[in-house]
DNA sequence: TCCATTTTTTATCATTTGTAAAATTCCGTC
DNA sequence: GACGGAATTTTACAAATGATAAAAAATGGA
């Protein structure tokens, strides 16, 4: 996917705005298993994808949590980083080799400040994560391990092709073992 | 807690547009048990809860789910009447009698296309939003029942003498009868 | 204060999910 | 095509949570 469709998406921003943005983002590429982000650094970046898959994932003891996975046109930042500027929780690894594009955090607060058509497209940006995160949070409440799975397997069918399960049971929120389980008595 | 506070905290805004926002504010009042928004509606406002507590739950097949608890200072919103202008999954009841703030999302929309200042705030807002949504997905993967109440316990004592055990479990994702296990144990 | 209602607790049993370990399948490399 | 390591599935058992019902406690109004 373009950065242009990928900004468009967010906020349609005219030219000269657009222009300004572009400024600022760089294409890079990283193979598969490259780690991005790391919880223990402050992130100075987003990133949008252009082409691949990640995933996002907390530590604790030992223990590797999924809890975000994303693929082409979607926004790759440690939110709390992106919004706080303190250390976030999450690391990134590349799951598929990536095309991405880099923005610098710097520059973009800058230009909030500088283009309301920008500031506008900032906002779009964190409400509709806000959204996406809303739903999951709600759907985490109300629905079964088995439900989830379910909803997945009919709205992202494509990431049971390309995301291994170990990462789709901890993206749901059970075991692989669950998730076996599951899978088994479905068929 | 004032609306000039509650509006500083998310971004600090210059006079001029305090008071280009506050023109669209306006104070009411409503008694406990009020039902302030309904998920069959879309929210043609927002509030800021000035004085209060009140609870955000899903209906599913006749069952209540609580999915959020606010309090002074935080902004009433169904996220996704505010984003995308569709209906959103929450009724919201007020749990005391409440002062709120009343903005019409119309004139705020208007003024994030004229004032920067305004859409640098309304970025803000959505962004402080998203960071404690996340915290709590978060939260609900990595934490049993037990330890999510000893974090409420602790980091929110207050909620426990304000609001009744039903609706606390409900918010912590599990039955009454689950955290009133919790509860003998730790004692 | 007393009564009716709601909320919380307790107890029991059923179900779901987790843990651990073994068996199987998958995949890349030689 | 065979080998080795990783991922997945299966199995058996344990722990956590849910459902239901009933008792106890708290609440609110007349």
């Amino acid at each position: 996917m373009t950065i242009d469709r990928i900004i468009d998406n967010v906020y349609p921003l005219p030219e000269a705005s657009r222009l300004a943005l572009r400024k600022h983002i760089s294409e890079v590429s990283f193979p598969k298993g490259h780690v991005l982000l790391r919880a223990e650094r402050i992130e100075r970046n987003i990133y949008f994808i252009g082409q691949g898959i990640v995933r996002a994932y907390a530590r604790t003891d030992g223990e590797e949590t999924t809890f975000w996975i994303g693929k082409e046109g979607d926004t790759i930042l440690s939110m709390k980083s992106y919004v706080t500027g303190e250390k976030g929780y999450e690391d990134i690894e590349l799951l598929e080799n990536c095309v991405l594009y880099q923005l610098n955090t710097e520059n973009l607060h800058q230009l909030f400040l500088e283009d309301i058509y920008v500031a506008n497209w900032g906002r779009k940006l964190a409400e509709y994560e806000l959204v996406k995160t809303e739903e999951r949070l709600i759907a985490r409440q109300f629905q079964s391990a088995t439900e989830r799975y379910r909803e997945l397997l009919t709205h992202r069918p494509d990431l049971l092709q390309r995301v291994q399960l170990g990462h789709i049971a901890s993206y749901l929120g059970i075991t692989r073992v669950s998730l076996s389980r599951i899978r088994a008595e479905i068929k």
